[in-house]
DNA sequence: GTGGTTGCAAAGACTTTGCATTGTT
DNA sequence: AACAATGCAAAGTCTTTGCAACCAC
């Protein structure tokens, strides 16, 4: 499989821009981590690995990396827009309304048949987004975690 | 089947809370319509009614409204949250990106697929979210670019 | 050197909140 | 009368944009 930066770079030459560093550092930080990142929290990660950055450029290398094909935007619970690596395969979210976890499921059986609503109706599928709101089974219980970082201590 | 307006009032003073004009006008325009609305557009149609209004009430309202079990929350494309009436059976969401419609499409056989992925996950589903992102069919005529390539003209 | 890129700050869009006034019970 | 609800404007958040300095090609 081509790497992630090889893939942006061929995005970026095709459409005649240019990769720099901080690209680099964005999509290096984005990439390496396996949760859904919100723009600040991967401006912090992009920081805090020495690396000079102002949010703005993550915000447009984001939008990026998005038009890329190597991110998805999902919109979940805090209102505020976060990035996770496209998954090889389709998936969903169940999304903890106490703590604010996102936990992901195979689609399974889903995907053929929203394919044959999209057929039905003459609509061109881009992008598939399915989610469960709920209580995980650690907030079930007790009232634990933190809403913000969606961690349960 | 109960009125959405008793409904609404059995929850209000369940909570302490009471009736007003306002609250009467907006889950009236709210409930008359069968479209996906923003906040600004309550507030438009409550103001065209000819009741005086302010959209931090209408805000604080649709607020409870959802609390109440009458209306839904969605996140669609244009990064503004819409309220759809809560529908007796779960359904799913195909959004144009071009236009920004959204068509309804039935569950069907998903539904239960879905409750036995929760259940295997020990997660306590409150609301489910399906939305197809793509191209209507009306937008499919109008659109230029090579859908192929992905590349315009 | 040309033209895309960045960082900062300012602007925008959407949503929430404080507070004095008004309305419901 | 007590206290919730409203309307307005101000404040908050998240996201986008303008622009001068900077850097990749």
């Amino acid at each position: 499989m081509k790497s992630a930066e090889a893939t942006f770079i061929e995005f970026l030459s095709r459409n005649g821009l240019r990769m720099t560093g901080q690209r680099r550092a964005i999509l290096d930080a984005f990439h390496r981590s396996q949760r859904h990142l919100s723009v600040e929290e991967i401006y912090d990660i992009v920081r805090q690995s020495g690396a000079g950055i102002g949010i703005a450029t993550v915000w447009r290398n984001m939008k990026l990396i998005l038009a890329a094909g190597l991110a998805e935007e999902h919109h979940f619970l805090d209102g505020r827009i976060r990035y996770e690596q496209r998954a090889p395969r389709a998936h969903g979210h169940m999304v903890c309304t106490s703590c604010g976890r996102p936990v992901e499921f195979d689609l399974g059986q889903v995907s053929p048949f929203l394919r044959q609503v999209a057929k039905a109706n003459s609509f061109a599928v881009e992008d598939v987004k399915i989610s469960l709101f709920g209580k995980c089974f650690l907030c079930l219980g007790k009232t634990r975690g933190d809403r913000k970082t969606g961690r349960h201590e």
